[in-house]
RNA sequence: GCCGCUUUAGCUCAGUUGGUAGAGCAACGGACUGAAAAUCCGUGUGUCCCCAGUUCAAGUCUGGGAGGCGGCA
């Protein structure tokens, strides 16, 4: 089965410039992971690469998606499965670089396949939440699927959405579906993981929150507002969006919204080392303050060479 | 210098008629099957400013001291 390389880690890992070093060592390109990078126009806040990356090794699935109409996993799975293909057709190997874990499940383990989502149900599930509460919800689930209802907390309103929506859609049970497996994918993939000591990200944050800020993030947040995209940020909660969102209110001083932008970060990049420490496979990278990012590629690739040759070899 | 208020968790603060403390936020751990930068679950981490006194028992009452804030000088 064909292999490929995927770089994760946490925000602030280093991720973007190690996954270019590693694409030019391969003479590959880049397809971006990330569930914010993929939606147009938010470009600085989302750390998105630039133009500069962009012309070292193409990237791909960034900055192409209206936030209005928001992506779920399960499109931008498709897309990044085609886009693989395609790459590969034309003779490019692919590394993905990227932080959102569900994407990467979504890609390669596949979801289950039952219906895709229905945005008028939802609406009518989220006024009844608001008027009964989200437990009462759960108590409905409990009657059509105890199976799942069992695996869900009473209080996570969108598992609980997705798990009544499927039985209304579908009429079939969330735990049916489940039993039918996903549609994995042809390709397998070889995680690595950059991981740094947590003060090291906390410090990292820091010094990128204040650089993005420097360097036009609140002029991005203003436009994004005045083209209409208020909505789509509290929506979608945007990190750091929101916040510029709320200092451009007045609702906050400069300092707070930089702090709030700086919590709201950490706690994101701890969730997804949680992630990633229990997805079967990683291959681990430690990464020191003083390790560059040709160490750290060089690292990556002892790491996924053999693995790639391995599977030449045998096909 | 005098008067008043104040000092409890990393931060902001609750704490009944005395019975060795708790809430929000932060932090830490976890879950995650089409919103995932989402959503949810779990955990208290403490010289109750210090010293002495009263009391079986003091965060709580009394006296003294120290820090902070405000007012009058």
């Amino acid at each position: 089965m064909k292999k490929l390389v995927c770089i994760v880690g946490s925000t602030g890992s280093g991720k973007t410039a190690v996954g270019i070093d590693v694409a030019l060592a391969l003479g590959a390109e880049i397809l971006s992971i990330d569930s914010r990078q993929l939606y147009r126009d938010f470009i600085i806040g989302t750390a998105q690469p630039t133009a500069a990356e962009q012309a070292q090794v193409p990237h791909h699935l960034t900055n192409f998606h209206d936030a209005r109409e928001p992506m779920t996993a399960g499109t931008f799975a498709k897309l990044a499965r085609d886009k693989i293909k395609e790459l590969l057709q034309s003779g490019k190997p692919t590394v993905l670089v990227g932080g959102s874990g569900l994407y990467y499940r979504a890609i390669f383990d596949g979801l289950f396949q039952g219906p895709p989502i229905d945005p008028e149900y939802r609406e009518k599930l989220r006024d009844r939440a608001e008027q009964s509460g989200v437990p009462a919800l759960h108590l409905e689930l409990q009657q059509v699927d105890p199976v799942i209802a069992e695996k869900i907390q009473p209080n996570d309103y969108i598992r609980i959405e997705r798990a009544l929506e499927v039985f209304h859609t579908s009429g079939k049970r969330l735990s049916d579906w489940w039993q039918n497996g996903t549609d994995r994918f042809e390709f397998e993939p070889i995680y690595v993981c950059l991981r740094r000591e947590r003060s090291d990200v906390v410090r990292r944050i820091a010094q990128r929150t204040a650089i993005m800020l420097r360097e036009g993030w609140i002029d991005e947040v203003r436009q994004l507002l005045e083209a209409g995209y208020g909505d789509a940020i509290e929506r979608e909660k945007f990190h750091g969006y929101r916040e510029i969102a709320a200092y451009l209110r007045n609702e906050l001083s400069l300092a707070e919204t930089e702090e709030r932008i700086n919590i709201v970060t950490r706690q994101y990049a701890k969730r997804q080392m949680t992630w990633f420490r229990h997805t079967e496979g990683m291959h681990w990278v430690d990464v020191t303050p003083d390790d560059s990012t040709n160490k750290i590629a060089q690292r990556v690739l002892q790491i996924v060479q053999p693995i790639l040759s391995a599977k030449s070899l045998t096909s």
